[in-house]
DNA sequence: CACTTTCTTGACCGGTCGTTCAGGAACTGG
DNA sequence: CCAGTTCCTGAACGACCGGTCAAGAAAGTG
């Protein structure tokens, strides 16, 4: 054996994630990630590979920890409907977090990188496909549950409520006005909670 | 008098708009703008400043040539759920436009600069204020006609809908498939047209 | 203890960044 | 045709970019 890391590894990826998140791909140099994440451009480049790989590490923590989180509200046992409400509301509140970056990875990275780089593009979209899983699902359960109309379109509606999200971190980081968020959010349940 | 420019300003501003629309700010670099843009360095300073500016000087060009033009479309005379329809089913034809930058310059903006830079972060905000207020304007003359139940809060519609704009312009720049656009669209629009 | 192995450190690489500017070119008014 | 003005051109600037690497430091193994 020999001399052990002195880093642990997700804690200095959790800060390079919150960097990427905050500041977008390009507009972070290596020189802002050493600094940030304390540890030194040798180390960076042994432990993660390049950029490009540190970014997309970046992104599946991000994935992991972030989005799986949201993901597993909507997957919790009960109301389906009342799942998709906690999301929404779970989001509004993330996004009145001090010291949170704005918005969302995915989001950001999808508008920044989502036609140029087919990589990072197919990894987006994964994450999205995700999301719109999980909407899906919690509307079937919905719909088995007699809380949705069992005749209208589950995918389109799960489509519907993933595009939904995207419009939310924008303005999240456009205008994290709670009032704004709240317009929002309450509009687009009204469309899965028609009384 | 003197020796006259040999470009025109809105020729060479398109193209600059153009390729910070696909690219994003940070990764347009000026030796890339001004390869595009036909014109040299010191022209390109010399019309408009630096690159800051230049990119200022897109968003407001996006905004009188694409955002104005879809606008009009909310403001056109008749029926105001129809002009929201129209509004929608544009984006969405758009998106599908060959040889035309993904998504929406105004919502990428807001994406990777909304929390970083102070000026750029108003500049995005004042366009998104004006698609609300042309939303809501949309929506009250809906309600006036009895298209919309006049109940309901038009400014919280208006910011829906906005917010909507934004979520798919995310979408269509992720993964333009139409068929999603066309299910998300759908859905959104049964929002304010409930039969 | 010495030896091996890995990690850390900081200097360094060529290239590109945004920006400036001197000097030649081109046009207008006289 | 000249003078005056503006524009265009391309080289140059210092700073920073992403990435590499040799050498020293620190741990485990015998």
């Amino acid at each position: 054996m020999a001399r052990p890391r002195e880093f642990e590894r997700d804690v200095v990826l959790d800060r390079a994630m919150k960097l990427f998140w905050s500041r977008g791909y390009a507009a972070t140099s290596i020189r802002h990630l050493v600094e940030r994440m304390g540890i030194q451009r040798g180390s960076l480049y042994g432990a993660f590979g390049d950029k490009r790989a540190l970014f997309f590490a970046a992104i599946e923590r991000y994935d992991r920890v972030m989005t799986s989180r949201l993901l597993a509200t909507l997957d919790a046992p009960g109301s389906g409907l009342e799942a998709i409400r906690r999301f929404f509301r779970l989001k509004v509140e993330a996004a009145q977090e001090r010291g949170r970056p704005r918005g969302c990875l995915v989001t950001n990275s999808a508008a920044e990188l989502g036609s140029r780089d087919r990589a990072t593009a197919s990894r987006i979209g994964a994450t999205l496909g995700r999301i719109e899983a999980a909407f899906h699902r919690a509307v079937v359960r919905a719909q088995q549950a007699g809380e949705i109309d069992p005749a209208r379109d589950a995918r389109a509606l799960a489509r519907f409520l993933t595009s939904s999200a995207q419009g939310l971190s924008v303005m999240a980081k456009a205008s994290p006005d709670r009032a704004t968020l709240d317009d929002i959010v309450r509009i687009t349940l009204e469309v899965v909670d028609r009384r």
